[in-house]
RNA sequence: UGGGGCGUAGCCAAGCGGUAAGGCAGCGGGUUUUGAUCCCGUCAUGCGAAGGUUCGAAUCCUUCCGCCCCAGCCA
């Protein structure tokens, strides 16, 4: 997808006027996420819309962890938030930066705003500042503190930073309006004490500042020119604004704001993901089925195809719900287009080539992909002893099947023409064994008769292969709306979302697999190896996404 | 008769007064040693609804309807 093929969206049109118009003459954005989770899908949304547009436009783009309340943050997040922001493939400006590289800058400010009279220290305990804030539809009540003296305040204040009040004693305040209709500019709490230590800070505070009194400062700080969050962050904006315009800032950011991404199928949210962990559901957050990037990356999602999906669903100012199968074509778009061709046998089903000398292997040749001629060939070794599909063999079929049937032939993907002779059962009736001849004549074009098999099935020799083990991910909810009202999300589960299948036969160049290298199983789908399980003897394979099947929709018909 | 936002096909989304782009999904067909890919065709007399302005309206005006967000010392 070229640039000029895709209409550009608001925030494009948005920043190239601010350039023509002279409003801007350097491009700045910032991802700012707080290190309390895993990013998920949704995260990459805004990911790529930061840095995409500080790329397209000359900018530059920051990462900035959003770190003003200790209670619910840890290292641990930052350091899987920037391998997650790696692995997209971005890079950004300098080092990482984290508001709370600020808390002295942002203490001063408080201080200018207190010497201002623009804000005041309450003594209201958060029940109270409750009441006093009026509903959405009744204006607040001043707070009996509000009109207390700057010096008054200054001296509560440096009390609250000196630890010698209580948390919830008492909160720093802007002085706005207790009866706007935005409820954010009911004299908002900017400072409130926590005496805990900070993943970053350590021990040097007891009290912080409020997101709204950080984010936009650290904008400034920072030279950030577009500060793009979602849309809910929408009725803070006046907040926002009035801070910047009161305080000696260094420069003028502006917020703007994009619809979040929704998935149907699909949860994101922080607290039901845990829940999925906790209760066992998954694995952990990067279980295969869960809709973090660490879990997506272990599914064989690809940072391309992620990119690929962001730029496919664009950027608007409209709550909508994309298809997982927009996700789903973007995977497979990229595997196609990249992923190497190999061949696994799921269920094997013993195939015994009676013309083909016993004790004989030759080794065949087969590309890397159908057109990528840079992928190297892959060595088959084919024998008298072989496993197909099980469900590729009948005794009897009409002609819509395409495979192998008992008196019948059948090309072998990449070898020969093979014809059914005979069936081996067991004592239950089940089919062990299928006895063929080999057409030797056939390797590479058309038997001598002429007559075109018009099944081709995917092998593996029985002798010289790779034992291996593959995990089925299906959907992991069977409801569209998981998340939708009234319902239960953990009930929406979909009982059937791992099938897992030991025993697998894999050709042998599969042995040497890397975890999360993309592989096309032929006729199958796109696999990766698993990073966790499985050895070197017997890897585990996940299967990143099925091949579109149209013989399972007319079979369905 | 609190404030703010959003309504274009099954889904996403262009469009900014000149007669409804594109993608996903679907449907039909062709090529094919992957029932994949690829290629071709098809898919809104209609833009939440109703009025109005205009030669002309998804675009402007009016009214109405629906959905989302906000009452954390969370972000």
């Amino acid at each position: 997808m070229t640039s000029e093929s895709k209409p550009a969206h608001f925030l494009q049109n948005l920043i190239r006027e601010d350039l023509a118009e002279g409003r801007v003459s350097q491009v700045a954005t910032r991802f700012p996420p707080e290190p309390n989770g895993y990013l998920h899908i949704g995260h990459a949304k805004s990911i790529c819309l930061n840095f995409g547009l500080a790329q397209e436009f000359g900018g530059t783009c920051n990462l900035r962890f959003d770190d003003t309340n200790p209670a619910k943050e840890e290292e641990e997040f930052v350091d899987a938030i920037k391998r997650d922001v790696s692995w997209l493939g971005f890079e950004w400006n300098g080092e990482a930066k984290y508001s709370s590289d600020n808390f002295d800058q942002l203490y001063q400010w408080a201080l200018h705003l207190i010497k201002a009279g623009k804000a005041y220290v309450c003594d209201l305990s958060a029940e109270e500042a409750r009441h006093y804030r009026g509903t959405l539809k009744e204006p607040g009540k001043n707070s009996p503190y509000r009109d207390r003296s700057v010096e008054e305040n200054l001296a509560l204040f440096e009390k609250m930073r000196n630890g010698e009040m209580e948390e919830g004693q008492c909160s720093l305040r802007a002085k706005i309006d207790m009866a706007a209709p935005n409820i954010n500019l009911r004299d908002p709490i900017i400072y409130r004490i926590k005496k805990m230590a900070h993943h970053q800070t350590g021990d040097k505070w007891c009290i912080y500042p409020s997101y709204d009194f950080a984010h936009g400062q650290c904008d400034a700080i920072e030279g950030i020119s577009h500060s793009i969050c979602t849309l809910e962050f929408e009725d803070h904006k006046p907040l926002y604004d009035w801070l910047i315009e009161n305080l000696p800032v260094p420069s003028r950011p502006r917020q703007y704001e994009f619809a979040r991404l929704h998935l149907n199928y699909t949860v994101v949210s922080k607290r039901k993901l845990k829940q999925l962990v906790d209760e066992g559901h998954v694995d952990g957050w990067d279980d295969p089925r869960m809709p973090t990037l660490s879990g997506m990356r272990r599914r064989g999602f690809t940072p391309t195809s992620i990119r690929n999906f962001c730029e496919m669903i664009g950027v608007t100012r409209s709550d909508s719900v994309v298809d997982v199968g927009m996700l789903e074509y973007s995977i497979r778009d990229d595997l196609d287009k990249n992923a190497p061709r190999a061949m696994c046998v799921m269920e094997p089903l013993k195939v015994t080539l009676k013309n083909y000398p016993e004790g004989r292997e030759e080794m065949l040749s087969a590309p890397g992909h159908p057109v990528r001629d840079d992928l190297p060939a892959r060595e088959l070794p084919f024998g008298r002893t072989l496993y197909i599909e099980k469900e590729d063999f009948r005794e009897e079929a009409n002609k819509k099947y395409k495979r192998l049937v008992l008196g019948k032939k059948v090309r072998l993907r990449n070898a020969y023409v093979i014809f059914a002779e005979e069936v081996v059962k067991n004592d239950a009736g089940e089919i062990v064994e299928v006895i063929c001849s080999v057409d030797l004549d056939s390797l590479g074009k058309d038997p001598a008769d002429g007559v075109k098999p018009k099944g081709v099935i995917h092998w593996v020799s029985a002798v010289n292969n790779v034992e291996c083990e593959v995990r089925l991910y299906d959907r992991l909810f069977n409801d569209s709306a998981p998340d939708a009202g009234g319902k239960n999300f953990l009930d929406c589960v979909n009982p059937d979302n791992l099938q897992i299948l030991k025993g697998c036969k894999a050709e042998i160049g599969l042995a040497k697999a890397a975890p999360e290298q993309g592989y096309q199983f032929e006729r199958n789908g796109y696999f990766c190896r698993d990073s966790k399980y499985g050895s070197a003897e017997v890897p585990v394979f996940n299967r990143t996404i099925g091949l579109r099947d149209s013989w399972a929709k007319e079979q369905n018909k």
